[in-house]
This record gives C-alpha cells, sequence and structure tokens, in this order.
DNA sequence: CCCTTATCGAGACTACATCTCAATACCTGA
DNA sequence: TCAGGTATTGAGATGTAGTCTCGATAAGGG
C-alpha cells in the first residue's frame, strides 16, 4: 500500500492543485486495495461529486497513478500502478489481479510490425484465469 | 467478402432459426465490411428492431461468425472472423483492422502460468498503430 | 398444415460516463 | 499574510451503449 503522501506528491508535482476532493479520493483507492470500480470510488467518497470522480480517473491515469484493467467480461477497472508497463492477470473468481512485465511480447510486436507494415505504437494484452486459491476452491476433488 | 449463404448456414447449423432480421443483418454485416459497430448496424438496418441487433451480434458471436474488436479508446466494435484464435491490429487513424495469429504468447503464457500458479483460461491482445497507408499520409516529406 | 416455441419489436429502463456552468478554493506573487 | 487569477468542483442535465419486458409473430419439425 503506497503512501498517501508519495500520491499526493505525483499530483502536485505533475503541475496539478491537491484539493480537498482528490486527497479523499487518493484515500478511497488505497482502501479499496488490489482493483476498483469508477462505481467503488464513488460510492467510497460521499461527498465528491461523480463528474469529480470522473474527471480524477482520468487525471490520476494521464499521471500514471493509476491504470486502467479490461476484465473478461469487457468491464474496466483501475489499479494503482506498480511502477511502468505491465500486463494484468486477473482471476475470474475472486478479481484478484496480478502485474506482470518482461515479457517477450517486444519479439513479437516487431515481427510483426515488419510482416504487416504497421507502425505500432501501442498494445493491450490482459490475461484471464483462476489465480492458484481459486483454483483449489474450485477443485475440491 | 464471405458468402451470405455460408453465414447463414453457420445459424441454421448451430440450431438456430434463420429468421428475416437475421438474414437482414448479415446482408448488413458484409456490406458494412472491415469492422463495425453496433450503433452501425443498427443504422444500416432500418426495419430490424435494436434488441434484435444486440441479441444476435451476441449469438453470431457465441456461434464464431464474428468476434469483438477493443479499439484504442476501449470502445467495441466487431467484425466478421477469418478464422480460430487471433488477434487484432487496429489502425489508430483509418480503423483498418487485421488479424494475425501465429503468435508466440503460447509461451509466454505458460511461463506466466508456471510462475504466477494462475490456471490461464484466457486472454485478450490489441495492437495499436498505423497502417502503412496512413503512415505514408502522415509523413509526406 | 399445425402447433410449439424461438424470436421479434417498441419502448422503458439501467449503467456508466461526460458536459455545463456558476460557485469555490488553490496557491503564487507581492 | 493576503488578494487575485485560474484550476477545480458539484448538481444535475445529457449522452451513449446496451438490456429487459412482454405481447405479437413466424420458423420449421412432425
Amino acid at each position: 500500500m503506497p503512501a498517501i503522501e508519495s500520491l499526493e506528491r505525483r499530483i502536485t508535482g505533475s503541475g496539478h492543485r491537491l484539493t480537498a476532493p482528490r486527497r479523499a479520493l487518493l484515500q478511497t483507492l488505497v482502501g479499496l486495495g488490489d482493483r476498483f470500480t469508477a462505481e467503488q470510488v464513488v460510492e467510497g467518497s460521499p461527498g465528491v461529486g461523480r463528474a469529480t470522480v470522473f474527471r480524477s480517473l482520468r487525471l490520476l491515469q494521464e499521471i500514471g497513478v493509476i491504470c486502467q484493467v479490461v476484465l473478461d467480461d469487457g468491464a474496466t477497472a483501475y489499479r494503482l500502478t506498480s511502477g511502468g508497463h505491465h500486463h494484468h492477470m486477473s482471476c475470474t473468481e475472486c478479481g484478484a489481479v496480478n502485474d506482470f512485465s518482461g515479457c517477450n511480447i517486444d519479439d513479437l510486436l516487431e515481427e510483426l510490425a515488419r510482416r504487416t507494415g504497421y507502425q505500432v505504437e501501442a498494445h493491450r494484452l490482459e490475461v484471464y484465469g483462476l489465480c492458484s486459491d481459486c483454483r483449489e476452491t474450485r477443485t475440491p476433488s
């Protein structure tokens, strides 16, 4: 769980104002933990306007504090970023999300670019499955 | 452009009724070509109810006639499937979509499963960039 | 050809997100 | 420390994408 303070510094550091609603939202985000939807943030932050929540989520995404997770049903959630570029592995049962990077996707993208003539600019990779806990619960043998 | 007839057979072959609205929708899909949104299909099929369009798109997806494309802004589009499992490479400029498969993602997924203990069940990989045409137009140098 | 039952359509409804604009409050520079 | 310019906020209207309901219709097996 990242220190609220450092998150606040990310906001001021990127030239944005540190307002009361934004502080409140950061609190909520950290409290929600692993993975949260916009709606959870709205509910978890009474007193903060709906529009402000969505605006702030976008801002936090832009400055790299949170990132989007596309769930297996297509819904979108968010989570605090661990660091640079990475991908998500979501448990379809409990919703737990793990980050991973150091993927060998870059080779694939390079070859793809060569083969198709595309200039690759971005990609999205989401992996779904059962985390080890859920796998056990599901197969009590 | 796939023959309408073969698409119709996919519907009857999967145990579903071949109705007038469904025929009309298939016509529309083929006419729309490369990539289309639900809304385009609604507009392109006057006389077919909104609910029916969405229901049919879901059906066609279930029987593998069309597949979802997640665009770079997160919106979802559809396209007629070329075949089995594959991924999409979308041009962020003109929207052209290319399929690709034969990716070395499986190795990655396997290693991932081993490392994290997840039982990988599905994944989503979308690649975005500029197709060769758009790249030229953009850099007229 | 009939009957069962899948499918349809109109329109209400939900979920999620954005927009508008007057009011508020940061925070910088004096 | 304070004032002012401006980023930010909130309430609520609006937009957008898709689902639900349910009586009416029609596909197609027997």
